[in-house]
DNA sequence: GAAGTTCTGTAGCGATGGCTACGCAAATAC
DNA sequence: GTATTTGCGTAGCCATCGCTACAGAACTTC
């Protein structure tokens, strides 16, 4: 029962159609994508798309899953497969940098900037997005977590506060407090964010000040 | 001719209807804000709000200057009061935590999650913030270069990259992504974020690696 | 007072949003 | 072939969008 199905069959690729609406989405967010526009961008009319993907709604949910398993992949990637957390984060930052400059496809990142505008009646699909962003910074601090376990990391070391830190460099602070971040949880990532500044060579090791 | 006027006098506070529009905007951005909306918080009509501010987008135009002169007016003055150069960078970060999180308004920037979702027809309301971000990122750079002559910064730092660097704390790498920033501006900024790794004490001095 | 000017509320304009009714086209089942 | 099933295209529904015409209300000027 896989190939042979009574009726008339689709007449367009569902896998290009949902690409072309990935990069629509990825490209103008998710309020900015009008059904017309995936309609034109997909070469479909509107009745195919609600009867192939169900609504716009549910269309988008099928990109944003799509997209982490393929161009979202790469973060979750690079923290399993290096041995080192250090390496596996410092890996995860350079392909991000790359990843969203690739002129292959829209800037940035789907997941942070498909829906940071939200009407009233499209709050849940900011709760979606919000969820993942939630949990992933929920993954990073588990991993800090487990690399202070393993040594790699200085017992005592504030996890929560270096998973939020982290999320920071890939989502920027102002998104953290929209998504609920702590006004302590912030000042604490931003004091780690300021070991980043090269101290001169003559005043000796660079550690974090109080 | 201050306060003598022709006419019906108007018959709400300007001002703050301003800063009811300021909230609206902030908390859902300029798409996801409607005129109705925007009458509704203000407690006026919509011939009331266009005889006072002209159209929506002459209205955005207003609430962004004005918070960048209230809310945001925070990181040009760290910067400013600050001698040296990285107690102005720590200092605006620790106030950019606060800021973000505080409970007197939305969370966030404004000016950072106002206008993320563009649509093909309202393109010139994102370039305008994008205009103002790469301008604080050129800010930015200026400062580091001059912290570079008066020595708070090794000679020969890539004040670009740092630049780039501390606009990503705040709004994050994939939102500079979206603003032109290049892949090889963005590793080098994230090879310096990696410097806020705390080195185990036993291994020694935390320097960046190449 | 009358005239002139400016703001306010109702009511609605044209355009576009997401979405679908309906009839036809293209396949399988018998 | 006929019947059945399913996708396609036109055409349009209803809601909301940003915005405004119009008439009356509230003021200053004379």
């Amino acid at each position: 029962m896989t190939t042979t199905k009574r009726g008339r069959p689709r007449s367009f690729d569902r896998e290009a159609a949902l690409a072309q609406a990935t990069l629509l989405f990825w490209q103008h967010g998710y309020e900015g994508t009008s059904i017309s526009d995936l309609t034109g961008a997909m070469g479909i009319s509107p009745p195919s798309l609600y009867a192939a993907f169900g609504d716009k709604r549910a269309l988008f949910t099928e990109v944003v899953d799509r997209y982490g398993g393929t161009f979202g992949a790469f973060m979750e990637k690079a923290l399993d497969q290096e041995s080192d957390p250090r390496a596996g984060f410092a890996r995860m930052l350079d392909e991000a940098a790359v990843s969203y400059t690739s002129p292959e496809h829209p800037a940035g990142c789907l997941v942070i900037s498909a829906a940071t505008n939200y009407s009233p009646q499209t709050a849940d699909v900011e709760r979606t997005l919000r969820a993942r962003r939630v949990a992933n910074v929920r993954s990073f601090e588990a991993r800090l977590r487990d690399a202070e376990a393993r040594g790699s990391l200085p017992e005592g070391a504030d996890t929560r506060a270096l998973a939020v830190y982290f999320a920071a460099v890939v989502q920027g602070m102002s998104q953290q407090a929209r998504d609920g971040a702590t006004t302590a949880e912030l000042r604490r990532a931003a004091e780690y964010a300021m070991a980043a500044w090269p101290e001169p060579p003559a005043r000796g090791a660079g550690r974090a000040p109080a």
